[in-house]
DNA sequence: TTGTACGCGTTATCAC
DNA sequence: GTGATAACGCGTACAA
């Protein structure tokens, strides 16, 4: 396992690493025929210049991090597919990590990927993240960095966003107009800026409808399935049946909906269900499931390309907040039937 | 945006570089008191190596890099966490690359992995890949790739597996148990090993049970959802209905159901269906598909294994093949209701 | 047009 | 026990 380097291709051909050198970067004066000669011999001895060595002289990589609490749903990957859009066509490589919804582990890759001297990073925090000085220690340094989706208030930078108040608001509003009056919200875990937002929007949907919540109308979850499933099947066992839920993503939607199937209930003429940012399994699912469509290929071509700016205008920096639209996708599962 | 480095943590305590780099990595002489203040004074300032610089003293990174196809379905993602699992308790790094079914970027993923000097990669290979030298010139220079999946017969190395033919016969045959005739398979992509190894247990399922097969028996497909729904169509379009349909994986499985669904085709009383390499989704779908499933974690953590162990026995390297069990899960879209 | 020499941040080898 | 220095592979100012 040996790589050949500039210094053995300078040998065979009888030569200096610099001319070498010069023939791959071609800005300075070199013999055309000397070129094309040194190209033609690297190419066959299987030369390329050594990135590492190089990012250590420039001091940046081209490469890019990303890192994401998870990639299990096909949400971030989606979106990481969109970066990838943007950044391979600027020609910068990217490297994926991902934290496993563990804040240790996202402070580990965002260290790990700052050593590799990474020109900037792309971000989407854990559950669990609440500190944040260190990364903004890294802005403060002038490194670029971009959220989306998992942000923090308390990050001055760049971020790409749906409305999750708006689109939540959209959602239960839905409901209500289809007439169910008992409506719960499975919430996920509080610490989260977005199921804030949702959760304040099913709130002040309900007031502007003046329907009454109580105690129980508002259910902490975390975000998987089996978090809906151990809700739901505690809500069976009080006998404590809402006639619509209004869930912070679909995952957890989903859990509710297996339990209730299996219980017995009919969807949505017992219990109607929406949930959030949804998934192939959406509309797989039977039956159907309403919910908030967001732009994953778009989230991830717009953090790119903010990440891509700030980088190449190595100039003055103002923290920009992208907001893009979502959509509400209406399936059987919140139809009331009338 | 400037790291600090060995030499601003050397000014800082008067003292020099060799001083702080043997601090650092304590095989050396040093007092105790000098390693503890300078382990204090780094921390302070934020100082710790630069792996890059030791990767281009050392030639090797302690980074290990991972190439797969695509990561939207769960099947890449799950195996990703196995490998995570072993290979971050070894203290290497994890550089992910997803390819997209490309070979192009394959290629390009894997030299750009070569170039950071990871120590080993774990490669599963694109649909279109059926150029594997450069792979096999890295192989033979002694370069650790362990494959899994998605493998070639052309490359000399460590591989993963599932035994794909013994489950898809198993698969096979539990549709002619529940009592199928005119069983049909959607295939896949030829060129992919494992197509392969479905495609031929299905025809020796058949053949062993007398079940005739024409022409009409086997439809390649895709990979997709959009692959099972356009054969289907076609199918239905034609009137050549089969009782029954083996498909090479989860995903044409479900587009098949969508689309017999659609035009009123009762599963599994009309047509009934078997999926492989199952996900979340086979048992959330309506009706509940019969799949393979495949022990995802510990795929990947047997392939970090292998490559573990050759990275660290730098000897002598005998190409080892391991074929993990799967399992038959039997739900309800292929049984025969009598 | 090409070669020489330095530096990027480390570690290892040799002095002291 | 500590300091100086060469080397890893490369790009580039400067000299030739």
């Amino acid at each position: 396992m040996k790589h050949t380097t500039i210094k053995d291709v300078a040998k065979r051909l009888d030569c200096s690493v610099s001319t070498i050198s010069r023939a791959f970067n071609d800005k300075y004066d070199i013999r055309k025929e000397t070129r094309d000669l040194i190209l033609a011999t690297a190419k066959e001895m299987g030369y390329s210049p050594n990135p590492m060595a190089q990012s250590l002289l420039k001091q940046c990589s081209n490469q890019i991090g990303v890192v994401v609490p998870e990639f299990i749903n096909p949400f971030f990957p989606e979106v990481i597919i969109g970066i990838q859009e943007v950044l391979l066509k600027k020609g910068y490589q990217i490297l994926i990590m991902q934290s496993n919804e563990s804040y240790i582990h996202e402070l580990e890759n965002v260290k790990a990927l700052e050593n590799n001297m990474v020109d900037g990073m792309i971000l989407s925090l854990t559950m669990e993240t609440k500190n944040v000085e260190y990364y903004n220690k890294l802005i403060k340094q002038g490194f670029p960095i971009v959220l989306f989706n998992r942000v923090s208030t308390d990050m001055d930078t760049h971020k790409v966003l749906l409305d999750d108040y708006k689109w939540a608001f959209f959602a239960t509003e839905h409901l209500i107009y289809q007439g169910y009056k008992k409506i719960y919200h499975f919430s996920g875990p509080t610490g989260l800026i977005f199921t804030q937002n949702r959760k304040n929007a099913f709130i002040d949907a309900l007031r502007k409808h003046k329907i009454t919540i109580d105690n129980s109308s508002i259910i902490e979850t975390g975000l998987m399935i089996c978090d809906g499933e151990r809700e739901m099947e505690k809500l069976i066992k009080k006998n404590n049946m809402p006639d619509a839920i209004f869930a912070v993503n679909d995952m957890t939607a989903i859990g509710a909906m297996k339990v209730l199937k299996k219980n017995g209930f009919k969807i949505p003429e017992d219990v109607a269900l929406v949930g959030f940012t949804e998934t192939k399994l959406a509309e797989l699912i039977d039956p159907p499931l309403t919910s908030v469509a967001q732009p994953t290929h778009e989230i991830g071509r717009t953090a790119a390309r903010l990440l891509v700016d700030q980088i190449e205008s190595k100039g003055i920096f103002v923290p920009q907040t992208v907001i893009l639209n979502g959509r509400l996708n209406i399936r059987e599962s919140s139809m009331k039937l009338s």
